[in-house]
RNA sequence: UCCUCGAUAGCUCAACGGUAGAGCAUCCGGCUGUUAACCGGAGGGUUGCAGGUUCGAAUCCUGCUCGAGGAGCCA
């Protein structure tokens, strides 16, 4: 044998040297006593060329049936070629079948979205959803290593949940043994009482929303990170995400720029994306909807069309902060100095994709709290652990989430955040 | 849950009241630089389901099923 294994990626270094490529066959063209096999292996995409006078006639007949998807172990000698997209190409003169495959379903042109979702386990072959697998995993990997680094613990919550965490209607029921319980829909209660264990903490996982909701921004199962701090107040927890966001965004720029040409983002237009961000108030949030005819009450929270609005408005992610306490959740912390709002804030990313982050600084207040969840009618008894972590030396403390595949989706320019996804849960589809 | 749109060959679509078709895919043949290759040939259909109108329905009507986009809600 002699040559060495190597990723289709890594074949610039290998000119001129005998290589074994194993992965999959995308095409085979054949054109009387020459044919083309173009493969991939996960890293990239490669054309290999037999020729008949060069091969053994057992090479040369095995290599008629490189069906489209059929892997194999090919050998050869890469050589540059000004042809080749790549620039490299590689004459093959041994091809090993591992797999055959025939009649694959999945062809190099349009297809619908029904068929490509039925075919998920398949479409992830596919050069752009591969691409999209590549930078999700960067995103979260960077994610992880600057909270790693900024001295967070990652604490995982529970999935199982005795009770709703915010009291909502929208969560997934099941069975724990003879008791109900529901499928989390955020960690951030659990992550409160970590962060007075740990100070700063994050939990990283799934969250589930019993929704019956179907847009493009939406997934009943998705993946939040959900950081967590004590003793920070708003503007600390604004902070923490404008540099989180932005470290995670300038590694993907840096580690998958060809990736994220492939998916029509420039990474250049990326790399802008650095601190500070813009911060507007909920009140100048309604000026600009009120300058574009998108006029709300005060109190109203916004609707996908005002969000989009009010982040065209911005190049750059754009927080808007202090919401009317009526529209946020129970444990948002009034602003003392207005206690007519909250101290929270979301951050809208550009381009009409919306929210992806929302967070701010939660009460500290015993008597407060408990006022705030006789008033959402939500059952003290299943919140006597919450209440006690404001009995027990409560600190002011803040904390966000950030919505993985929203913000992978405005990162990438995608259409829908369901290709961010390896298997993305909606509204009428669990399959595969 | 509501509003809008859609369902015809494996896929993407055409036929819009008068015999159901094309491109791609599949199979067979040809071609020594192709790159969504090209050229020739073949097979492939209960037009989502059920009813109705009509001499005649893929086409018009009703109901249902499945799906998509959006709204509300949210990350």
């Amino acid at each position: 044998m002699g040559a060495t294994s190597v990723r289709i990626a890594e074949l610039g270094a290998a000119v001129g040297q005998s290589v074994e490529i194993r992965g999959w066959v995308l095409s085979l063209r054949k054109s009387g006593g020459i044919r083309f096999v173009v493969v991939r292996d996960g890293s990239g995409q490669v054309q290999m060329v037999l020729r008949e006078k060069d091969v053994s006639p057992e090479v040369w007949e095995a290599s008629a049936g490189l069906s489209q998807e059929t892997s194999i172990i090919a050998r050869g000698r890469c050589r540059a070629d000004a042809r080749a997209p790549s620039g490299v190409e590689i004459d093959l003169d041994d091809v090993e079948v591992v797999g055959q495959s025939g009649d694959y379903p999945i062809q190099p042109k349009e297809h619908g979205v029904d068929f490509l979702l039925d075919h998920r386990h398949l479409w992830l072959r596919s050069q752009r959803q591969a691409a999209i697998m590549r930078v999700r995993s960067r995103f979260e990997q960077a994610i992880r290593n600057w909270l790693d680094d900024q001295g967070f613990i990652a604490a995982d919550t529970p999935i199982l949940t005795p009770s709703a965490c915010e009291g909502t209607t929208t969560l997934f029921e099941t069975t724990y043994f003879e008791q109900k319980a529901y499928l989390s829909q955020s960690g951030q209660l659990y992550n409160e009482a970590l962060a007075q264990a740990l100070g700063k903490v994050y939990c990283f996982g799934p969250a589930f929303r019993a929704e019956r909701s179907k847009t493009r921004r939406h997934l009943i199962e998705f993946w939040m990170v959900e950081p967590e701090m004590a003793f920070t107040d708003l503007d600390g927890c604004l902070e923490t995400v404008e540099q989180m966001l932005s470290y995670a965004i300038g590694q993907v720029v840096e580690r998958c720029p060809d990736d994220l040409r492939l998916l029509g983002r420039d990474p250049e237009e990326l790399a802008q994306v650095r601190p500070p961000f813009p911060r507007i108030s909920y009140d100048e949030a309604l000026g600009i909807l009120r300058e574009q005819g998108l006029e709300i009450p005060w109190g109203e929270d916004f609707g996908a069309p005002h969000e989009a609005a009010i982040s065209e408005r911005f190049k750059l992610p754009v927080f808007v902060h202090r919401y009317p306490t009526s529209a946020k959740a129970f444990y948002m912390k009034p602003d003392p100095e207005r206690p007519e709002v909250v101290l929270s804030a979301d951050l809208l990313a550009p381009e009409g994709y919306g929210e992806i982050v929302g967070g701010g600084q939660r009460i500290d207040d015993y008597d407060l709290l408990l006022r705030r969840l006789r008033e959402h009618d939500l059952p003290q008894e299943d919140y006597d652990w919450y209440l006690d972590l404001r009995r027990y030396g409560s600190v002011p403390h803040s904390g966000f989430g950030l919505g993985i595949e929203r913000t992978l989706a405005w990162m990438l320019k995608l259409e829908h955040v369901r290709e961010t996804i390896p298997f993305p849960r909606m509204l009428y589809r669990l399959r595969p």
